[in-house]
DNA sequence: CGCCGCATGTAATTAGTTACATGATTGT
DNA sequence: ACAATCATGTAACTAATTACATGCGGCG
């Protein structure tokens, strides 16, 4: 499984409670992966069982107590093992492509309509990854190591939002098109 | 669930069975999804019970006998209210992403090694998909409604994969020139 | 007082992978 | 004899989603 090691990943350079977890999920790792905290809880704790991780309960005023999780040596081996080992590729199991196999007359409307929702969900992920690309990784060649992989993974995620983006524009055009021969 | 919807998208013209569904989906809707045939197995006897397929004998001379599935009235009724139905976003839950975050001069040869396989991969799904473009949907104007949905979805998985192939040549020059720098 | 954000969990269900298991026919 | 392709499954496990559950503190 990957989402014990985004975990770990996520913990290379900060302690971080599970609630601390389910936000950067979102924020760094967000165009790849998205993890619920009821999911992150129960990592954390399998991984912990593991000796991979060591927890700490932190008394907090103004806010409830949490417990952060930090990696321990074990941990980290583990990780850099995973990291050299095989992995495969995984295919985009989204929906909207089995939808489209049964496009007709009569969702063809519809089917449009969800594309547009689309195209705005993935305009708003780009503008945030955007942001973080220009704040952070503007000068891609001078940055540490670790920072160039992470640099390489967003600009990946970036190109193929971008690609998805003109792709909804063509089909939303071909789809127009399509409605308007239908009905002629 | 969207496999049993893409199991019955499968049968929307042809009635199949799960050994034959197995095939198809690698061939279809490779880019987009893999089921293995337990899986597909399972499914159909669920969708089966649901009313959703029904199942016919099939003897045949010279190959063991096999159990085609076809779709009913309701199975169609359902499919076609899935596709009108909401449908989320799916993140590419990737582990190569994740192993970029740990990109280290420990491993930096052994990431750029899975790139390139990565890279091949995709090249020989490339040629197979370009080539049922190329075989059955070179005139997209001119296709049936049902045929532009899925010329859609076909030409959004080869953009992804012409982009991917795109984005693995820049990261591997940019590891190698890394690699020279850490070494310097 | 009620809603929002912080914080952590359990339980049930669904989805997907891996390993195991069987047996027929065709080609070498 | 042996391997490859055709064909269908079961069992155990891992992964992920959905629903349910609790409780504190700050703000209006």
């Amino acid at each position: 499984m990957a989402l014990s090691h985004a975990i770990m990943t996520a913990l290379l350079e900060d302690e971080m409670s599970g609630y601390e977890l389910a936000k950067a999920f979102d924020v760094t790792l967000g165009l790849f992966w998205h993890a619920s905290h009821q999911q992150i809880y129960k990592e954390l704790h399998k991984l912990t069982d593991k000796g991979w991780l060591e927890k700490e309960p932190v008394v907090q005023q103004g806010k409830p107590d949490k417990i952060v999780h930090r990696l321990t040596g074990a941990g980290r081996e583990a990780l850099a093992e995973w990291v050299w080992g095989e992995s495969r590729m995984q295919e985009a199991k989204d929906d909207l492509w089995v939808k489209l196999y049964n496009l007709s007359a009569d969702n063809i409307s519809r089917l449009s309509a969800e594309i547009v929702q689309r195209r705005e969900e993935m305009m708003g992920r780009l503008y945030l990854y955007e942001k973080i690309r220009r704040r952070h990784y503007d000068d891609p060649e001078s940055l540490p190591i670790r920072r160039k992989g992470i640099y390489l993974a967003l600009i990946a995620g970036i190109r193929q939002g971008e690609n998805f983006l003109q792709w909804c524009d063509e089909a939303l055009e071909f789809l127009a098109r399509a409605e308007n021969t239908a009905t002629a």
